[in-house]
Order: C-alpha cells, then sequence, then structure tokens
DNA sequence: CCTTGTAATGATATCCATTATCATTATAAA
DNA sequence: TTTATAATGATAATGGATATCATTACAAGG
C-alpha cells in the first residue's frame, strides 16, 4: 500500500503563491519546523541529503526563499558569510530575539523580558514613526557577546573566520 | 612648499597593529567620519576615486578589515549582500540604531530614547549573563519598516533586489 | 636630504554563496 | 490515464570578498 501523500498544514500560509506542494518543499518545511537550530542553505542540504539523495541545492535555495517571502520563516544574517533560516509562526508567539557567540558563532535563541522589551519596542515604533515617518513592520535586536565555553578558553569555532 | 602630511588623531587608535599611516588610510576614515552614510567598499571606491585614481578596491577591503577590528568603525549587513560601514567614536558617544526601509534600503540612525534603551539593555545583559552564561559585549537593534517615500508609493529603489 | 628594509599597495586570480538558465521530471487537475 | 506546466536539478554565471605576489612608497637611520 502506498504510503498516504502528507502534506503540512502549513502549506495553507503560502496560499495561492504556489501551485504544487512538492517533497522538497515537505521536508524542507518539516525540518526547519522541527529543529532549534538556525540553519544554512547548505545545513540543511546535509540533513535531508541522506532522506532525498536527489534533492539539489538549487531547490533548497528556492524553496527557502519562498517560504521566507511567504513568512513562514525568517532569514537571518550573522555575518558568516551565509544567510541563516528559522521557523516562524504565524501568530508571532515565538518572537525571540538572539544572542550571539563572536568567537564561536553559536547562536542562542531568548524570549525573557517580554513585557519591558514590548513596551519599549512599541514606544519607539510611534515615536520612530511620528518623527521620521517611518512605518515599522518589524524589529531586530541581537546581543553579542562571548558563550560559556568561550569565555572559559575552551572550545574553538569549526566556523572559518571566527 | 611640500604640503604638510596630514595624520588624522584618530589614528592612534588603531595602534601598534600597523607600521605606517598611509594615503589610502586616511583618506578612507576621513571619509567615513565625514559621511552620515552606511557606506559599501564599492561606494567608497567610488567616492575617493576621483581624489586619488591610484586606490585599488583591495586596499578599500583590507582598510575596513583593519579598521574594523581596530574598532574605529562598525560593520553592517543589511542584507542586501554587501557589507556596509560607518564610523563609531571611542567613547560611544554615537551609539545608535537603524531604522530600515524594507522597499528602498534606506538606512536611518536614531538615538531616540535613550534612558529606557540603555536601562532595558542592562537589565537584559545582566540577566542573560545568569541565565546563558553569556558575556554581553554589544547589541544591535533595528527596526524595519516603509520609509515615508516608499509608504506613498513614490520613489523606487536603485538597489538591485529591493 | 639619501638610502634602505619592508609594510602596504594594487593587478590579478581565486573563492564561495547565491542566482540564472534550461532541459527534464513529476504534480495535480481533468 | 492523460496532459499542461510548475517545479526540479545539473550546470553555468554572477558578484562580493579574499589570496597571491610583484611593485611601490613609508619612515627610520644615516
Ligand atoms: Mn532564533
Ligand atoms: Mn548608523
Ligand atoms: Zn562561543
Ligand atoms: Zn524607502
Amino acid at each position: 500500500m502506498p504510503k498516504k501523500k502528507e502534506v503540512h498544514p502549513e502549506r495553507t500560509r503560502i496560499g495561492d503563491r504556489i501551485a504544487r506542494w512538492t517533497i522538497p518543499r515537505e521536508d524542507i518545511l518539516d525540518l526547519l519546523i522541527r529543529t532549534q537550530q538556525h540553519l544554512t542553505a547548505k545545513e540543511i542540504y546535509a540533513a535531508l541529503n541522506p532522506l532525498n539523495p536527489d534533492m539539489g541545492l538549487t531547490t533548497i535555495y528556492r524553496t527557502l526563499e519562498l517560504l521566507d517571502t511567504s513568512g513562514l520563516i525568517r532569514k537571518i544574517y550573522t555575518g558568516d558569510g551565509q544567510a541563516r533560516f528559522e521557523y516562524k509562526r504565524a501568530d508571532h508567539a515565538d518572537h525571540h530575539h538572539h544572542l550571539i557567540c563572536s568567537v564561536c558563532g553559536k547562536i542562542l535563541n531568548y524570549r525573557d523580558f517580554e513585557k519591558e522589551e514590548l513596551d519599549l519596542v512599541r514606544k519607539t515604533e510611534e515615536i520612530l514613526a511620528r518623527k521620521h515617518g517611518f512605518l515599522i513592520r518589524d524589529h531586530n535586536i541581537e546581543f553579542l557577546g562571548l558563550c560559556g565555553d568561550c569565555r572559559s578558553g575552551g572550545k574553538r569555532s569549526t566556523i572559518p573566520g571566527r
């Protein structure tokens, strides 16, 4: 008996932007939803290759572009020369900020201080709109520093240039 | 009478990292100090070429790397595929955040809410240090949205991909 | 000033992430 | 099952940034 075709419920968020829901799209979205990491296109390729060796890197790039444009994922630039991606819920309930180690490149999500941050962000958005005529749509906040491992002079990065 | 060689006072911030203070270094640093914009290597090249046609793009990249490592400038990634640079005072008195138009790519500096922001950032840093063992060194905050021009459907970007 | 060792430069080649092209494949509707 | 074509994947091309290396010019000492 052939396995029933799986269609992830999040597929609906893409709407009319696409005509067909394919294996690569299912697999890439699924991986991003399940992982806690911030993956690059190559990392996604490496992760899915054992499962589906026919999937090309080009499709990964294209699918990531699609998911990003559709708002299902967020594209992150940490400055190491490659974009990273993470899943983003439709209701923004998983909104968070980043803590980046400048030595090993590790990225931590954090969502403490929701209240104060929200207040500040909202207030700032108002002022910026009034003073500069901007319509604020989103924000990025990131803290840069040294993670525990790198503070204790321990581990070295495997990321070139860190 | 030969013109006295100019050496920018900020040169001292680089310290022993270099042995010679050269024309390109003087010109690039000077340009970044004087401009209000966030320039790419190519933009710097274009700006300085009329003044000094012998300066190569490679030197621009190398000098920017030097200035960044020395803490005189800040490297910014806005996601359009090229790094941008801005001058950074030693006393951090010019610390600010960014307002980025997602349509035309315009970048605005803003420094409102110094007090509230400072409080929040300090508080956040403490918690992050305690909970995640991070030593915070810096932070980036950016707001994304539509600038006045792009809200009114006016100007289009000259930046490819926006 | 002049000389000189070498840091810095710039032309060029190379790297590498991302995008463009295009023939082939496979989805989904009929 | 058929079929129109969206989507894929191999490949080439693009473009920002870096590596190489012969040449230049800074600055210290004479
Ligand atoms: Mn995250
Ligand atoms: Mn700025
Ligand atoms: Zn680390
Ligand atoms: Zn704009």
